[in-house]
DNA sequence: CGAACTGCTGTAACCGTTTGCATACTGGCA
DNA sequence: TGCCAGTATGCAAACGGTTACAGCAGTTCG
């Protein structure tokens, strides 16, 4: 079947262990053999079996990569970002689906720990208790969220969040909402704090935080009416999922955008650029934190001696359209 | 480190054979014995080296998967199908990024064919011969093409397209355009034979073929004035992405629709319900093609004498929403 | 009572690499 | 010439399973 080491050694009259050698360090080859073998291994269309060398040296060339949902577009993103980077080291890519269900994230992670050298996991709510488990069972570096000593990358919520907010502020808004993610969420409970910090230091901003809700086009659907009757002039939503959801059910309700009230999405997907009115909404570099995430499992698997990191720099950008504008006199009803 | 069958074997007081029957046949070993050794390796935490395994058996577990685009939300349904159908076949998924560059395919399936025992490859646009010679290297089933004998899963084109013509036939447009996608793409050329069988069925109707565009927005945006220009009250879109540009290039241009002018996507993905207007689009079942993609392999890889299948059955389903009406009587200039 | 059979288990070879160690060869230098 | 250091190669033992084959015990049957 297919041609192993054994039958190159043996055409070019060479020892298996030179054929390996020459393939995996070959300054510890004499130049002339080396090409010799070389061109009869090019010759015979050898190519190394993975599964065996992965036996002896441990490493399988694999990282692996865990997200709830790969066809919502915000992780698309991170699994593009990943793939990438991976590819251009060398590595290939598992991936897994947990389907929005936290509690399949365990069993997927046992069940691809042994595929992969190393895992990037985007969960953002599972329990840290679990997570932290799984993270003695195998290298694990966290997506979006943050977890003991546990390596990850994450968004600087505060600074996206402060571009938002700065917006608005300058619009005139006062009085500006929060449409949640689910409580559960890592990212949704950082970006409250951020939002928080960011009022505060508006002395003159009030946030209304209105709770949680799916992080889908339903959910937004769903809070529109209480964004309206909350009295904001401005709402911030959880993700442009969300976003989409209360510009439609506004759409409905004979609510302008942006004359009644702004709004503000978070995440910048493609489709944002398209709604009508399209979407002011704040860009988060997904494709770098997966680049991100496979560096980090590169200098992991590389030397695991190295100490854990945090990476929390990635660079927003705030990309105004047609969603958000300024505040409108009171109507003198 | 890890706890291997060895270990296992001499703590059960059994021989590694056994171990191994244990978990692979499990109807060789006697019951006793069976559970002792379950036992023991529950107690242990054994888990069987899958490279290990994979060295003796020739299978790696995995499957691999190609796609042009990962953020693209078509092929993000195709992953989705093949992760969910693969995951509960026991096998993991192997993703590769061509990033729209045909040209990389062949290297991508070269590098996964060695780490895979099956491959489900999406390439619109490489040409019949690079993907047949692929073919030979590796188990691959085509997803939403045909080539040779490859094994494949097509997309019944004439019936979804004859959906599409229909309902705007009842509608009364008699003049319809299509905005071609890529001239390479396997899918836009039966498409396009499916959309002039059709034509010709209904003596009435008029087909305008506009030639090809980019498969994104821009493509549809591009179009959109030809559209106009051509006549036609009622126009068929490559995709859901070209039907967007049509509609946001026709709102800039004040072309009211579906008054002035009717727009029909395909894919119906799920941003497709969020437009103003809402669009009209034919539902491909993506998520199953992966899966009916899978269980081709599934069977190739259980049974490599089973002869090459195409699958071509699956079902559509025309989602009518705000971007298509009926002709309005022509004005009296 | 022995032969044939059945059902379970152990021994050992094998899968295709990598790699530690031994060996053979080279050239320089005393 | 003899020795040493250094380099290039080969030998053989892993790596952790699977599986053909053999052996052994216990039945069944002539």
């Amino acid at each position: 079947m297919a041609v192993t080491a054994r039958d190159v050694a043996r055409v070019a009259g060479v020892s298996v262990a030179t054929v390996s050698r020459t393939l995996t360090k070959p300054d510890e080859v004499a130049a002339t053999t080396r090409t010799k073998v070389l061109n009869t291994a090019r010759g015979m269309g050898y190519r190394p079996n993975l599964t065996a060398r992965g036996l002896t040296t441990g490493r399988t060339g694999n990282f692996g990569l865990i997200v709830p949902d790969l066809e919502n577009p915000f992780f698309a993103a991170v699994v593009k970002g990943v793939q990438s980077r991976a590819r251009t080291a060398g590595y290939a890519v598992v991936i897994a689906d947990s389907d929005e269900d936290p509690s399949q994230e365990a069993d997927l992670v046992r069940e691809l720990s042994n595929k992969v050298d190393g895992l990037v996991l985007c969960s953002p709510r599972a329990p840290d208790s679990v997570i932290c488990g799984l993270a003695l069972e195998c290298t694990i570096v966290l997506i979006n969220r943050q977890c003991g000593t546990i390596p990850s990358v994450t968004i600087n919520e505060l600074e996206g969040v402060r571009h938002a907010m700065v917006h608005l502020h300058a619009l005139g808004h006062r009085t500006i909402a929060y449409v949640g993610g689910p409580a559960a969420s890592w990212s949704n409970r950082a970006r409250l704090g951020a939002l928080r910090t960011v009022a505060a230091e508006e002395s003159d901003t009030d946030l209304i935080d209105l709770g949680s809700f799916q992080p889908y086009v339903s959910g937004g659907v769903a809070a529109a009416d209480l964004v309206i009757a909350c009295g904001a002039t401005a709402v911030l939503a959880y993700n442009d999922l969300v976003a989409f959801g209360l510009l439609d059910r506004f759409r409905r309700r004979g609510v302008v955008v942006p004359d009644d009230i702004s709004v503000v999405g978070v995440d910048n997907i493609p489709m944002s650029a398209l709604t009508v009115p399209s979407l002011t909404s704040v860009g988060i570099p997904l494709v770098n934190c997966g680049r991100a995430g496979v560096d980090m499992l590169l200098s992991l698997v590389r030397d695991p001696s190295v100490p854990p990191t945090h990476h929390h720099d990635l660079s927003f950008q705030l990309v105004v359209r047609e969603s958000t504008g300024p505040v409108q006199p009171a109507d003198p009803a």
